[in-house]
DNA sequence: GATGAATGAGCCTTCATTCAT
DNA sequence: TATGAATGAAGGCTCATTCAT
């Protein structure tokens, strides 16, 4: 930000202003991100938010008309789609599924587990009850997009004989339980009491990540009564 | 109108109050868990559980000295430890270990899952900030007992030749994962839009079992460079 | 009130509390009636009223849901079907159409005017443009059947050859207008500075009737070109 | 970009920015006067009333050191007499008086009734209680000259033989109050719902002025009992 | 002068909690 | 014990006013 503070020597005298104008709601965003993961969306007060981005409480609504709306948009903020991304990385995959799944869960880790972005999805799952239209809007915006991204690729290691062939509705949610527990505790148990859950995020994910693969293709290699 | 109660039979004229009496601090913290895991700590308010319970709000805070307290209450109330039954069960277990692991997640699934105690999990996961006490309670009376019981289980696969020497920790949280992510959708995103979700409970907990134990036991049987 | 309370002599241990409770909407329609007409709509806070009705703030939320509802009941309450009566009482009128109009003004007077209702006419005047849905509902149930009412009147008088056949339209106007007058006088400026306003209502109410009538019946007796 | 605008003309450059400079606080209060009127002082929000104006609000508070101070001088600026010419005017009239009470009301309506001045009337009559200090002012700008010019008139009447000796101070509340009606009518209820209110005001004035020199006359032409 | 982002006092409203009955 | 009317602290939100640019 020094950097292009001093490329425009001179220019327009209300930078300074107007810089601060488009970066509050981000600033806000942020703010409210935190709090709302901490401390749940109606133990967080407004003025509260406020503060920790810097301003005061009558900023707060000038960027975002309720709490409510401020909520909504922090959800939204933190969501816009990282899938169009991934479909590309996975559809370009060339090794075998079984790397694709161990790629997959490693990548989600780096960029959504261990990001602030975790806190969205603590946040929709405490608090989508009171918020069923945001609920249905997460469903179709990151639920539906993941989830399908995820059968594809259960799909193809069935198709190509890597897995047994397995119900693919609910091995998704065989790769997705890990994810979502990892990001639950880290939000909530986990924050109260670190040292009871002396959980080294990396190694749970790729134990996570050969445990299933195992389960997977297992099956495939040694299929047996149903046991 | 005391009187023609008085006259109505035979039996202790108060003994219908007297039972209602008893029966109070049951019905109110039935009434809590409901909502409070409907809708969270803070937009559940008192007057509405004293309703449920079919009392007045004062009553309530004869029982219970504060929404806190009582939150406190429903949490402990339904922590009571079934551990000491399932230890014991599990001591007496015979067969396989795999066959252990189904029938864990199997009676699981029955006697939390399934009931009202699954509440208890997901308002410890959505509250557990704002209740920091209650969390470490509930590490120490749930958690704690339930993995050491996880634990045991994996380690006996493990010694008897049945299971790979898998890291033990993380194969608990293997475990626990799709049961947590199980009630954590069944009281929220799921419980918003359910026909978004149509999963069949019983189906899901034995495709984990199969999963886990294929997982678990391939390791054993055809252990391998990494996986 | 005291005498009634003997009646009641030692039934119904709530009576004390239970009259309060059935009297509160009421002191708190008059409380909100005096500083509605008193500072204006927006410029009477809600802990205001309660404090003059000798409660606490929430109080007033216990029987209002909100400071627009209470407005509005204020208007209601004070409204409530005096025409039937009016009706009932010109309707057996026996004296001349003049003595009619002399008689009704003098009774609007004593009824509306020299009582708290004439408030409920300078609110609706100064805070219509803001309610438009209660200016509606004022139209109807007071506006339309007062007017009517006078229309009457002034259509006897036609009819029987006591008045010059003016246009009834606007003869009622001229019978309103004192009687506005007079109650915005009063309510507004009058209220500030009385002692500019030596107003004897009583006289004024006899005067404009006089000159009313005068007009009216003149037109009558001695038609002239139109001037 | 100034520097183009210099190129623009011969003229001088900042002649049209002054022009607007000095023209703002008419802007101001013309935009302030409306709004006050249809909304009320409270409701009236200092932003609208620059929007309205066309400046932004920190203009607003460059020429008005408050939205008191501004409602003061929007009612102080559209008091100014008009007296002094209309005493003239009646000075030198020459009919009789029936025709200048005519002559009277028509004029009142075509320069302050039909006009933006009628709003005063109508912001005066809502928010004396809340402004007593203009309350006073008005009285002795407004109301007393007016009052005394009527009185002047009425007496003029009775001196000449033209009207019955009547009591003159109410004789100019009859004068007034269908005037003060009218605007009070097209500024609130009136302006909710026109078509409640089918009100032709050049024939609404004219059958007032009827009305009361009819009324005035006759008791001059037909002393009777008392009516 | 003009702007509009920022401020914070003030008000409406909610709801856990109390207590007279 | 049970009730529910009453309380008042707390928090969301508005908007007149300020001031850096």
């Amino acid at each position: 930000m020094p950097s292009s503070k001093l490329a425009e020597r001179g220019e327009d005298p209300q930078a300074k202003r107007e810089r601060r104008k488009e970066a509050r709601p981000g600033e806000l965003l942020d703010a409210a991100l935190d709090l709302f993961v901490e401390k749940g969306y109606a133990a967080t007060r407004s003025e509260e938010v406020a503060a920790r981005a810097g301003v005061s409480k009558g900023t707060l609504f000038l960027y975002f008309p309720s709490k409510e709306e401020l909520f909504k948009a922090v959800v939204r903020e933190n969501m816009s789609g990282r899938f169009a991304e991934w479909e590309e990385e996975f559809a370009a995959f060339e090794g075998s599924t079984a790397e694709m799944i161990r790629y997959c869960l490693r990548v989600w880790w780096e960029r959504i587990g261990a990001t602030r972005a975790s806190g969205i999805t603590k946040l929709m799952i405490s608090e989508a009850r009171n918020f069923p239209e945001l609920a249905t809007f997460y469903q179709q915006e990151v639920i539906r997009p993941g989830t399908d991204l995820m059968r594809r690729i259960l799909q193809r290691g069935v198709d190509r004989g890597e897995f047994a062939p397995i119900d693919v509705e609910y091995g998704v949610y065989a790769l997705v339980a890990p994810m979502i527990f990892l990001i639950m505790m880290k939000h909530s148990l986990g924050a109260c009491a670190p040292q009871d859950y002396p959980l080294d995020a990396q190694r749970y994910v790729e134990t996570m990540a050969d445990l299933l693969v195992n389960g997977l293709c297992a099956r495939a290699e040694a299929p047996r009564g149903r046991a």
